[in-house]
RNA sequence: GGGCCUGUAGCUCAGCUGGUUAGAGCGCACGCCUGAUAAGCGUGAGGUCGGCAGUUCAAAUCUGCCCAGGCCCA
């Protein structure tokens, strides 16, 4: 007879399947997307509608894509696909970074050091194969993650309009008086005579000699005077510690810590002012003894003090610089801003030239008559032995230090620092860094302290070095006179050669020479007519910094400023501060309106998570194991605006997660299975009240995850939905509706009801989750019946239904839920005893006061029963709290509610069933959709 | 060394402008169900809110210092 019951009533059915098979699965859809161009329809569809102009910073060209590409992928795509489900036209167009030294060194490795113009045709000929094929593998890559993207018109700084553009852009530059030639040390190797990158630069144990250099003062009323000695007509100076004698001829300033205390000290015949703690170590390295003098006082108080150079007839001021150390030296700093950044900075910020007397074979130049055409290296001894016999150097001649010194990756030799003439942006000239301060303050930074970061970086940096001498770049498109040794940098030139590139690409600047490269009749203002090209390319900062330009100025459906740039937060150093200096310099305002940063990956240990690390699990891994979807859930999981984790726990917890809502929407989708939205829907006015209520909680949550969407706060979508998923759905609602779904008449309203409100919330959740979910929304969207959209992503967002909210009905069922806790904990202590299992078999007292009281009566015992899930649920007045009393029913069990009680034995046909079952069977047979046997 | 950021249960997050016994989900433990079943339900145990001082009647929440980690510089 039970089964007979079995047939009687509604379980669940679904294809929709449990089994997700990410892995497999996800490129069918991608395929589906792909030939269905659903992504090309939306936006045909918003083509009127407001845009959201977002601009998609390009990542660089070289290997495969990791999690921080994951991280930051998806995130975009989260914007673009929540935005254009909301209405706006969102053309996102993907793009690639592929000029560069690690693309240029990767193929210098494989074709060696280029000896002519042949040569570096054939290496950036190299280096854009490269370049190509690791941004197509990235775009497939990225595909692969269910990205929206209209991958046919990505572009790439090597592609010959953009290229035209960022010569353009320099153009603009000049006309605007920003562009200035001047010196600044590099990393040289003299061997290869070549500058070097940083990457370029190994540290090697190296011996160098060891000096003590007494600079002595010519301000010595003034010095006697601070430090409160007496002038006893002995000689008085400065002392410096250096292991690089050679460049002492390029010695300007000395610098001291403003901090320190410095002290004169009495040696021999004569006197010598150091930092007070260095003395010690410093004398007793000298062989010497001392005796301090006077007082110590602070550096601060030498600032201007004038010295004389050692050998040089040369006035050397005293500055303070924080940099100075008291690890090593005299706590007095020989600085030389030709051969060396910190000193460069130091002496750039008060206008003092960097000088550097030594040529591109390391050799000193004629101004250093003494040693001029010696390598610096040779001439360090002759240096030393010199500044013995000047008696200004206080140590013994011979002495040495052992340390690590910069050499050539390439030759092994020693490099040395070395002042070049760069071209330079000027942040002052022409008041591009105010211009970029105030645009700053204009722009949304999110999270908002990126304001402060980026406003400390361009407040501080000094002017932009946009030369490099490399090849794999943009030519800087200026030109020398071979007459007068002018350099020619003008706008119309300029654009000129923006033309050529535009039609041939920047391989032209190298196949051509001057003439062919210059317009006709080009004449400098010495009326030389012969010139010579720039060598050096431009900063591929400044090439991704002008994507703007090329890409969002350019492109259909975009336009300057844009709304959005969302990178990793590294690149408030890097692309936000680069393109914020070119739109500023150039169009006088900011390209983005709103800047979104995001952290980094790391373990769970909290370290940056790398390919080295013994557990590193690429994210193909996942995708292969897991699926894409694992990975976008996680990035929707965590708060990105800090640093985040990636481990095999979170993915293990992710995929937990992920079969709870998948399985939600399984059985949602498995009770609609008979139900026609469009013939079934039951009307807000014929639900029972736990159907309005989950509606309004339903638009809560609807509410919620807009917020979080459109406030970029993403994690709470998971949060939001997961809880909706376990707390409100399965744990409750569900678990309470299954009676009605599967006991009550198939077409009857108490069944339409509750399925009318399942269907609105499979089809809300799929819209709302498909951002995040977009794989599984679509999915579920297939299986969901009804008319509807071909893809979720045509369905649009899911909005907030007013006519569904009430806060005065999600406060009853608060309370209700307060005494349902009650209640089950009641239950498990008669579970506990043995007394009860499923819940069905308990009856229940619950006792009350108030406005409790009342609002259990104003239920009925009959919605309490359901709520509840037992057989049969009572009212009654009691104390303030919430007092439960059950017990096990005696009742027989209706064979096919399974509850007890509810009116078994009373129907004479149907002596077993509870009256409302008898009913249901009742209009089956009559319908002649059921017989009964027997 | 400097600028900016992060640090709440095993994991991921809530905790508004300082104010009752610091919340949620997952995980874990124990139990129930077998009409969501490679599912579902219930109960429970987990926290010196990175550390130390301070301000306050009162601090996870404000201030200072320290520790750990990160990005960017030097």
């Amino acid at each position: 007879m039970a089964d007979t019951y079995k047939q009687s009533i509604c379980l669940p059915k679904t294809d929709f399947p449990m089994k997700a098979s990410l892995a497999r699965r996800e490129p069918e859809f991608i395929k589906f997307w792909e030939e269905e161009k659903i992504y090309e329809r939306l936006l045909e569809q918003n083509k009127d509608k407001e845009p959201f102009v977002f601009h998609d910073g390009p990542p660089y060209a070289n290997g495969g894509i990791h999690h921080g590409h994951v991280l930051n992928k998806v995130l975009k795509d989260l914007v673009v696909k929540y935005r254009s489900m909301k209405g706006n036209h969102v053309r996102y167009i993907p793009g690639w970074d592929c000029h560069g030294l690690p693309i240029e060194l990767n193929a210098e490795r494989e074709l060696g050091k280029p000896k002519d113009t042949d040569d570096k045709l054939s290496i950036r000929k190299r280096c854009e194969q490269f370049a190509v094929k690791w941004s197509e593998h990235q775009m497939e890559e990225l595909k692969r993650l269910g990205v929206f993207s209209l991958w046919d018109e990505a572009y790439r700084t090597i592609d010959k309009d953009y290229e035209q553009t960022i010569v353009e852009e320099l153009a603009k530059i000049v006309d605007a008086g920003m562009i200035y030639r001047g010196r600044k040390p590099v990393y040289w190797c003299a061997g290869c005579r070549t500058a070097l990158a940083e990457a370029e630069v190994e540290h090697h144990d190296h011996v160098s000699p060891s000096v003590y250099v007494k600079y002595s003062v010519i301000d010595r009323e003034k010095i006697h005077d601070v430090l409160r000695i007496e002038d006893d007509g002995t000689p008085l100076s400065l002392m410096i510690w250096t292991t690089t004698p050679w460049t002492l001829p390029a010695s300007l300033v000395i610098a001291v810590h403003p901090a320190y205390k410095y002290r004169a000290y009495r040696v021999g015949s004569e006197r010598i002012v150091i930092a007070q703690e260095m003395a010690q170590t410093t004398f007793e390295e000298c062989g010497v003894g001392s005796e301090p003098l006077g007082e110590a006082v602070e550096g601060r108080n030498l600032v201007d003090l004038r010295c004389n150079h050692p050998f040089i007839e040369r006035e050397i001021p005293v500055m303070t610089a924080d940099y100075v150390t008291l690890e090593a030296g005299t706590g007095c700093v020989h600085t030389a801003p030709g051969h060396g950044q910190e000193d460069y900075a130091l002496c750039a910020s008060v206008g003092i030239e960097p000088y550097a007397p030594v040529d591109e074979n390391g050799r000193f130049e004629s101004d250093v008559e003494r040693w001029s055409g010696e390598l610096v290296w040779d001439a360090n001894p002759k240096i030393v032995q010199f500044l013995h016999d000047e008696g200004v150097l206080l140590n013994p001649v011979g002495q040495t230090l052992k340390h690590q010194y910069p050499a050539c990756w390439r030759c092994k030799q020693p490099i040395v620092f070395r002042a070049t003439p760069q071209w330079f942006i000027s942040m002052d000239r022409s008041g591009l860094r105010e211009k970029a301060l105030a645009e700053i303050d204009k722009t949304r930074w999110i999270p908002p302290w990126g304001h402060d970061r980026i406003h400390g970086m361009v407040e501080g940096r000094p002017d932009w070095c946009i030369s490099r001498q490399r090849l794999w770049g943009v030519p800087l498109p200026f030109f020398f006179c071979d007459s007068c040794g002018e350099s020619l940098v003008d706008g119309d030139v300029i654009r000129h050669i923006a033309r050529v590139i535009g039609e041939h690409g920047s391989d032209e600047w190298f196949r051509r020479d001057a003439a062919d490269l210059l317009p006709e009749g080009t004449v400098c203002k010495c009326g030389g007519k012969s010139f010579t090209k720039e060598e050096n390319i431009v900063d591929v900062w400044f090439e991704s910094g002008v994507s703007w330009a090329a890409v969002a100025q350019k492109r259909e459906g975009l336009s300057v400023p844009v709304d959005l740039y969302l990178e990793g937060s590294d690149q408030h150093r890097g692309w936000f501060h680069t393109s914020l200096l070119t739109a500023a310099a150039t169009r006088g305002h900011a390209p983005y309106k709103t800047v979104l940063t995001h952290g980094f990956i790391c373990n769970e240990k909290g370290e940056i998570l790398s390919k080295s690390q013994k557990n590193f699990v690429p994210p193909q891994k996942t995708i292969e194991a897991q699926g894409a979807e694992i990975l976008r859930l996680w990035v929707g999981y965590e708060d990105y605006r800090s640093d985040i984790v990636y481990s095999p726990t979170i993915i293990k917890s992710l995929v937990d997660s992920y079969r709870k809502i998948r399985n939600t929407f399984k059985f949602m989708l498995g009770n609609l299975n008979d139900f026609d939205p469009a013939k079934d829907s039951v009307s807000l006015e014929e639900m029972p009240q736990i159907d309005l209520w989950m509606l309004a909680r339903f638009n809560k949550y609807l509410k919620r995850l807009d917020k979080a969407y459109d406030e970029y706060n993403f994690h709470h979508i998971f949060h939001g939905t997961i809880e909706l998923a376990t707390v409100e759905l399965s744990s409750f609602y569900l678990d309470i509706i299954k009676d009605r779904l599967y006991c009550e008449q198939a077409d009857g309203s108490l069944r339409r009801s509750a399925q009318t409100v399942l269907h609105t919330m499979v089809g809300g959740m799929a819209r709302v989750l498909a951002p995040v979910l977009s794989f599984t929304a679509e999915d579920v969207w297939k299986s969901l019946p009804g008319d509807k959209e071909d893809s979720v992503f045509l369905a649009g967002f899911a909005d907030v239904e007013p006519r569904w909210e009430d806060d005065a009905l999600l406060d009853r069922w608060s309370t209700i839920r307060e005494v349902r806790r009650e209640v089950t904990k009641v239950l498990e202590v008669m579970r506990k005893a043995g007394d009860i299992g499923n819940a069905l078999q308990a009856q229940v007292v619950v006792r009350a006061s108030g406005s409790t009281l009342e609002l259990l009566r104003d239920m009925g015992s009959e919605l309490l029963t359901e709520v509840l899930l037992v057989s049969a649920a009572r009212v009654e007045e009691g104390a303030d709290e919430v007092q439960v009393e059950a017990q096990p029913s005696k009742d027989p069990k209706c064979p096919r509610c399974w509850r007890l009680g509810n009116g078994v034995g009373t129907d004479a046909k149907h002596p077993d069933l509870c009256t409302r079952c008898a009913a249901v069977v009742k209009d089956l047979i009559a319908a002649g959709k059921l017989e009964l046997e027997g």
